[in-house]
DNA sequence: GGGAGATCGTTAGCTTGGCTAACGATATCT
DNA sequence: AGATATCGTTAGCCAAGCTAACGATCTCCC
């Protein structure tokens, strides 16, 4: 079959491609003193409202105990608050603090100006193409997330 | 303007899309027992042919000492073999192996096979779609690549 | 009510991958 | 020949991923 021909081209640009736009993005997100991994973790607390520690671990797809390490960091920065529930206290809930807010669309508003510059050069009509391609890239990763290995 | 909103949603979309996809991805690669940066580097040296440690850093964006473990790991593993240069002695060839085609060939079937399964469901229009997304991603990479920060 | 088992978050300890600084070996230029 | 530049490595730091093991808590069932 063609397609499968293309599907494996396709599965290996898209690879190298999220490679390296990953590397260039967190170059800016380095200026911001939040490394990539806090700073989707953070965006997920702020956009997504508290949620207990186990929530966000398995929203960022990661294991309990890198978490744990990854709020640490965050609530060490002032970031995020860990707060406690009353009615079941094995859990923990964890919320942007007013700084989380600010350093997040601080970080959003550095990422979008150096997409600017290249973003300036884009036709419109590029930019829904891209955002297509995007949206299409989050059915495959939802669609991919179900199955087993 | 109405293009810099677009575009500050866009790249965060694009960011979330882009570790997201990496993190479904990675659970593949480790099937073959080689990360995704070391996976990443041995791809260039097969398709790239033999290049200097020091080129390979710079095509995978990286500073020379992370390459030199990058490397290390990959021969150890029988996947690539240093290789003294006789008119310049300063410098070390990389070149794959025999067993390094073949694993990255591997990885990428198993990749393959994972994302089929998704494509399955793809229309072939999508597939374009999806196509064009990546083209514009990597036009964007490109772009960004040459401005310091 | 009370004990068995499940669930949640944490701790401990390992590996990898990123960095900078410093160094030895080699080339190159004056 | 000697100063300078370049290349790769070593050493040492930190973040982020994992598993295993644990304490605290909740739930279920007798």
């Amino acid at each position: 079959m063609t397609k499968g021909k293309d599907a494996e081209a396709l599965a290996d640009q898209l690879h190298s491609a999220a490679i390296h736009l990953l590397r260039q993005l967190r170059r800016e997100d380095d200026a911001s003193g939040v490394s990539a991994p806090r700073l989707s973790a953070l965006s997920v607390v702020v956009f997504g409202g508290p949620l207990t520690l186990g929530e966000l671990a398995r929203a960022e797809q990661v294991k309990p105990p890198t978490m744990t390490r990854i709020v640490t960091g965050l609530e060490k920065d002032g970031l995020v608050r860990r707060k406690g529930d009353t009615r079941d206290r094995r859990l923990t809930h964890i919320e942007a603090t007013p700084k989380g807010h600010k350093v997040l669309s601080a970080g959003r508003a550095r990422r979008v100006e150096k997409l600017a510059s290249a973003v300036g050069q884009m036709k419109t009509r590029e930019l829904a193409e891209l955002r297509r391609g995007v949206q299409l890239v989050r059915d495959l990763v939802a669609s991919m997330r179900g199955k087993p290995a």
